[in-house]
DNA sequence: CACGATCATGACGGGGCGTCACGATCGTCC
DNA sequence: GGACGATCGTGACGCCCCGTCATGATCGTG
């Protein structure tokens, strides 16, 4: 259920609607247990993310999330463990939303340049337009915690990870430390992203430039391996 | 004072001591009141980085910290407001007691690469060092939080961004965006740092060698202003 | 329709939080 | 050396957040 504000659903309309269907058990809508939960979840994560937005990490609470869905506390702990899982499950849903764009890039790329300044453009992009949804007009006070190793975080790295091998592979690169190499990347584009954000107007091809300027020259005096 | 684990200080001993002084208003030493207060403090932080490192920053609570100094929980109030500023605090610590050592590195530095790799190996074997202070064995969890914008951290950033603008200048460069840039030498030097402390054994000349070519040799590449 | 599984609910004990009135200690001045 | 005033350690206190759990409502199913 979504609380006491719930308004009851038009579920009795919706099973006369079932009675022209042969076969209601196919109908593709889930159940109405499934859509609660489901519902639920999507509230915790939208509550947390304003309440993230406003408050900042530190200082939000479970309560404020909590009081905000609406919820009673208890069916919090019924989706998420802490304050730290509900974090961790907004930066996964980032992470699960980035993925296909970078992957896009790598398969696109023609070269290791212009992968790279495909994969640092669409991350600019990509945080530039997240920033609106996140934190409006959140004072820059603290910035929110960078994202912990969840599973599609995770994957993001590998990404970046296999990427760069497969693209200095293809072009015969001399071997170098791809494990720093991916740690320079993601570091830098990290960082100038955070940077770029704080400059009015904000403008992600000048930031991506000096990125991929950055690591595309420094890639051949690396050392090797 | 200490706390109820004061053993009595032999403030006697040293008043007869001071006999001896015809002035003994000019002592050095700062009245017992100063010394507790300076002694307190550096519990407090003694225990902190303990608390910290064992149990990570979440996890830890104000509680945690005071337990473990033996002061009453009114006294920490009298010296930090939160948990939060007790972090600052230590991170404060830390940037006071690497800047020297910066700020030597660049006097020293004769060129740009010299001073680049004098100042990131400088920070490589600094963290390589505290981390046998700090995180004694702590499992690999979550790491602690990025250092704040306290004074002693933005000095340091400061100094890093002086120190490239003064040995640009002096190598007659083409004019580069001296923030992107620094802001990609901090991110780079904190994350490859950071890899490096997973590696065994430690190596923080061949950490402080990929750092120091991935730069310099995307310097030249730079789009200029 | 009726039964069983699922899940929202909110009261509750435990504990961390920051405060404050009290008293001990220190510096100072006569 | 004694007494006064300022400073600061102390720990009990009220407040709120935490995570849990017994209860009952709701949904799917036969």
């Amino acid at each position: 259920m979504t609380g006491r504000h719930d308004r009851p659903e038009p579920e009795s309309f919706s099973m006369s609607n079932i009675a022209y269907f042969p076969k209601p058990h196919i109908d593709q809508r889930p159940g109405k247990r499934e859509r609660t939960k489901t519902a639920n979840r999507q509230a915790i994560l939208d509550a947390a993310r304003e309440v993230f937005g406003e408050l900042g990490y530190d200082a939000a609470t479970v309560r404020d999330i909590i009081r905000r869905t609406g919820l009673a506390s208890g069916t919090f702990y019924n989706y998420y463990k802490s304050k730290e899982e509900v974090f961790d499950a907004l930066a996964d849903d980032g992470a699960r939303r980035f993925r296909p764009l970078l992957r896009a890039e790598s398969e696109k790329a023609t070269d290791f340049e212009s992968f790279l300044r495909g994969a640092i453009l669409a991350y600019f992009n990509f945080v530039a337009e997240e920033q609106e949804a996140w934190r409006l007009d959140r004072p820059p006070g603290e910035p929110l915690p960078h994202a912990r190793s969840t599973p599609e975080v995770v994957a993001v790295f590998d990404e970046v990870h296999e990427a760069l091998a497969r693209v200095l592979e293809r072009e015969h690169a001399p071997p170098v430390d791809l494990d720093y190499l991916a740690t320079a990347c993601i570091a830098v584009a990290r960082e100038i992203g955070e940077k770029m954000l704080e400059r009015r107007p904000v403008d992600t091809q000048a930031a991506a430039n000096f990125a991929v300027q950055l690591i595309l020259g420094g890639l051949p005096a690396l050392p090797r391996l």
